[in-house]
DNA sequence: ATAATAAGTTAGATATATCTAACAAAAATA
DNA sequence: TATTTTTGTTAGATATATCTAACTTATTAT
């Protein structure tokens, strides 16, 4: 097999390896243990198929799998993913602060960008920038070892009637979460106070800068992170 | 086939086809006929590879393909590679103008990023560029339709002895070459003047800026385009 | 405790871009 | 013109990530 060949066997790999162990990562921190039934929903792929990707991954030590129990990074993995996301969430930043784009435009620009082989890009980035430690949507970006240091945020939906608080973060990114988000005039750092909670269907009313009273359902409320 | 497979596959086809389809566009700008012999030079594969690749292109009617013939894009193909074009192009010319490179790193960075598909990012860079018509060595940059406005640059291999003429761009973009001309204080919009012309290599003495006297050998003055 | 459902695995099929080996055509050379 | 060399094609193999169908294990509900 010749060079150029390998080099797109390589990026193919990497791109299809890179989205495993991404989103296993992301999967562990949301959810704790992460089986292959939750896997293939993410990736939005059958289930012999990540239970073949496993057994390669697992190969390659950066995984740990056996049979029907859950599936972990082993620390080689945890550091490969934590660089994607490193990459991704550096993306993001640039998108927004360098280039001006919205917070609801960059994922998917990101998501393609994450794969891109060349150490001194994302330097220039991360150094452009100022060494940022938090993406558009308020998730930290892991160190160039990989390492991590999340503060420990709520969710809005666990917070009481009369609490004050301050939107940090996201927990979807997606462009129609964030629009809606937009079309509030929620942003991050957005000081809200809780005014009320329908314990009937969990949804609360709050108010925040020059809005008086705006009431979000259970299912925003789950997505908004505060400190 | 379900989504996230359709999403790979495309990216891999896209990847491949683009690479192949940019190949030709530059080979039949260099050289006019293109052979399946050129191509598989170029892109590092060998023959039945490309063979193969021109039959699937030409179902897909992206290149003229006749057993035994040179290949030609269409005119799907030709948009669609000059398309690829310019994403490299104005990735080049935003890498050195807005995040500072040096005009020898940012060809391998492009190489990758020219593949994204979003145009509202490459749109971006394009507004933020203030519509460049030439990336950062001299290359002219299709514009959106895929058309591409080449000036009539020569080789300065073809000046003659006393001739004067400004460095306008470069026929090859590669790291080394490029830190060669970094080392002799050679960059565009550099005006020469043609001291003299060695009859037996070919090499040439110029003076330029506060270089009185400098040798380049013929194969260097073969990548030098000027007017 | 048993039956039903969900989750996971195995085996085998498909599609893709690549390769090698063998053959055919075209071009260059003697 | 005949021969050799280069170029190009065909056929068939390999590797990869995906899929479906059939089967197994684990979990949940009755």
């Amino acid at each position: 097999m010749n060079c150029l060949c390998n080099y797109y066997i390589c990026l193919m790999n990497s791109l299809v390896e890179e989205n495993y162990l991404k989103t296993l990562f992301l999967l562990s921190n949301e959810q704790g243990k992460v089986s292959v039934n939750d896997l293939s929903k993410r990736l939005e792929l059958k289930m012999p198929t990540v239970t073949s990707m496993m057994k390669k991954l697992a190969e390659k030590r950066l995984v740990h799998y056996e049979k029907y129990k859950p599936v972990r990074l082993t620390e080689n993995g945890q550091r490969e993913a934590a660089h994607i996301i490193r990459k991704h969430r550096l993306t993001e930043m640039f998108l927004v602060d360098v280039m001006g784009f919205g917070w609801e435009e960059v994922h998917d620009i990101a998501e393609q960008i994450e794969h891109v082989k060349s150490p001194v890009f994302f330097d220039k980035m991360d150094q452009i920038l100022g060494h940022p430690s938090f993406d558009p949507h308020g998730s930290p970006i892991p160190d160039v070892e990989g390492n991590i240091q999340g503060p420990q945020y709520r969710l809005l939906s666990a917070c009481k009637k009369g609490e004050r608080a301050t939107f940090m973060a996201v927990a979807d990114s997606s462009e129609e979460f964030l629009r809606y988000l937009n079309s509030k005039g929620l942003s991050l750092e957005t000081e809200l106070e809780i005014l009320s909670v329908e314990p009937f269907d969990g949804s609360m009313t709050i108010s925040y800068r020059d809005h008086d009273s705006e009431t979000l359902s259970k299912v925003v409320a789950d997505k908004l992170l505060v400190v």
